[in-house]
RNA sequence: GGAGGGAUGGCAGAGUGGUCGAUUGCGGCGGUCUCGAAAACCGUUGUCCGUUUUUAAGCGGACCGGGGGUUCGAAUCCCCCUCCCUCCGCCA
């Protein structure tokens, strides 16, 4: 959610800004400065109504007091009379409140100057690249097949049990699921992030908070009988620590890693992209998480997307970074960095990690504050990133690393596999 | 799931219809004292919205878990919800 005040102050070049993300913001801005301007001259009419009818109550108390009843009752007739004044004040204020804070959760974060223009991921902008690309030859098997030939993963098993998009790991698959959920965090922990193990199911307030409601619920899961939502990523937990926290200046930069099963509904996807690994409704991530001071936030973007390259490569990964254009860029972010591992028997580009800066998008919705040098309250810079997304990286892993004699394990991971080859 | 008790300012804890945004203690901040510190003493101490003179400050309104209601007036009375605690039941 933008800040009133920014947008009182910067429209049309907020409007400017949001053609970037295709969002065509002109009315929905125009109509939200006009009701701001109404709420605030409403406000004015009811707090005078108030302050005079509060006048008259303490008056009346005093008049009551000395036993002066028929003064007292003579001055409860007007103040009823100021109660209805105000009340009806109050009634359309609650309206204009409604309807500004509606239109306000439907505008997207504006987009940092570097994003480009553009409609899809088609036209997200490669920034770096690095590694040769994998080959593994003319008879390598994707990881599908790989999983089956090696018994490392049941598709169908899966779907037996629960439906298409929930793998089940056996044996080697599940103890490699295992050995990068403690690489991930072991990683995390060198790098200074405090581990986190948070509920995979949040409330209302938190999946608003962190921006996946209003605008994202059928991506969801939702438990309708206990109001609660399957979180889509540890992102939302975790960042919803700090709703409602005024934090000290000192406290930054808050670094917290959480491992967690994610959930989402993928409505609408098929495919070559739901093959195997591609794209499942349960998968597991290690996510990262900053609390930044403003000034800070792109700083620590660039440490982040350094990070989860670090991770890459001692897995021995090539991969390459996008910049997310306008139209690929989620509602909430300001600015992404997609990490892609090549995926060499399949021959395609898999996205890996997500590292955003959702500047105080996310803390206007959830009142995530800190004291600033003068002892006022501002609103913190929130980011995150994905360090990393399991099941793609398991894709080209068994992918690039497959030989004659086997799947070679990368050496760094070999400490937490306890096996060198899978054969 | 059933029965009961509770939710007040950073924390602890008063307050059961009338100048209560709220006694008090602790903590925090500033000061006096001190070479310095502790102790003692004095002062200060939240959040949000609006507004005025466009630093800072003053003024108006809201906020005692959340929402609604009664009343001229509610932290205090009534209703609904959430969370916490105790006991019973069930259970990994």
């Amino acid at each position: 959610m933008l800040e009133l005040n920014y947008i009182r102050e910067h429209k049309d070049e907020i409007i400017e800004r949001l053609k970037v993300k295709n969002f065509n913001g002109e009315d929905i801005l125009n109509r939200i400065v006009e009701l701001d301007e109404k709420r605030r001259q409403t406000q004015k009419d009811r707090d005078n109504a108030f302050a005079e009818s509060k006048r008259l109550s303490k008056d009346i108390g005093k008049l009551f007091k000395e036993g002066k009843q028929e003064q007292a009752n003579a001055l409860k007739e007007n103040s009823t009379q100021l109660k209805n004044e105000s009340r009806q004040c109050e009634e359309q204020l609650t309206n204009i409140v409604k309807e500004l804070n509606e239109l306000l959760t439907q505008v997207p974060n504006v987009p940092h100057p570097s994003v480009p223009k553009g409609e899809s991921d088609e036209e997200n902008k490669l920034v770096y690249e690095e590694g040769p690309l994998p080959d593994p030859g003319k008879d390598a098997l994707p990881h599908w097949e790989l999983a089956k030939k090696y018994d490392l993963i049941d598709f169908d098993l899966g779907s037996k049990i629960s439906g298409s998009g929930f793998p089940v790991y056996k044996g080697r698959g599940a103890k490699l699921q295992r050995a990068l959920i403690n690489f991930f965090l072991a990683e995390a922990e060198k790098a200074g992030y405090e581990e986190i193990q948070p509920p995979l199911m949040v409330n209302e307030d938190s999946a608003f908070g962190t921006g996946q409601l209003p605008d994202k619920d059928s991506q969801m899961y939702y438990v309708e009988m206990d109001n609660m939502y399957l979180i889509p990523t540890a992102e939302v937990p975790i960042t919803n620590i700090y709703r409602d926290v005024i934090l000290k200046a000192e406290d930054f930069p808050v670094k917290n890693a959480a491992y967690s099963a994610c959930f989402r509904r993928e409505a609408g996807s098929y495919g070559k992209d739901v093959r195997g690994l591609n794209r499942l409704h349960q998968f597991d991530k290690v996510e990262i998480v900053q609390v930044q001071h403003p000034g800070k936030s792109y700083d620590t973007l660039e440490e982040m997307r350094e990070y989860a390259s670090g991770i890459l490569r001692k897995l021995g990964l090539s991969f390459r970074i996008l910049i997310l254009c306008g139209g690929d860029t989620s509602f909430a972010s300001a600015l992404t960095y997609d990490l892609e591992v090549y995926s060499g028997a399949q021959q395609r580009w898999l996205e890996v990690s997500s590292v955003s800066n959702f500047e105080a998008f996310q803390s206007n919705r959830m009142k995530l504050r800190f004291k600033d040098e003068n002892g006022k309250n501002r609103l913190a810079h929130t980011l995150n990133g994905s360090a990393l997304a399991l099941p793609r990286i398991v894709a080209a892993l068994l992918e690039n690393n497959q030989t004659p004699d086997g799947i070679k394990i990368p050496e760094a991971l070999v400490p937490y596999t306890g096996f060198e080859t899978i054969t």
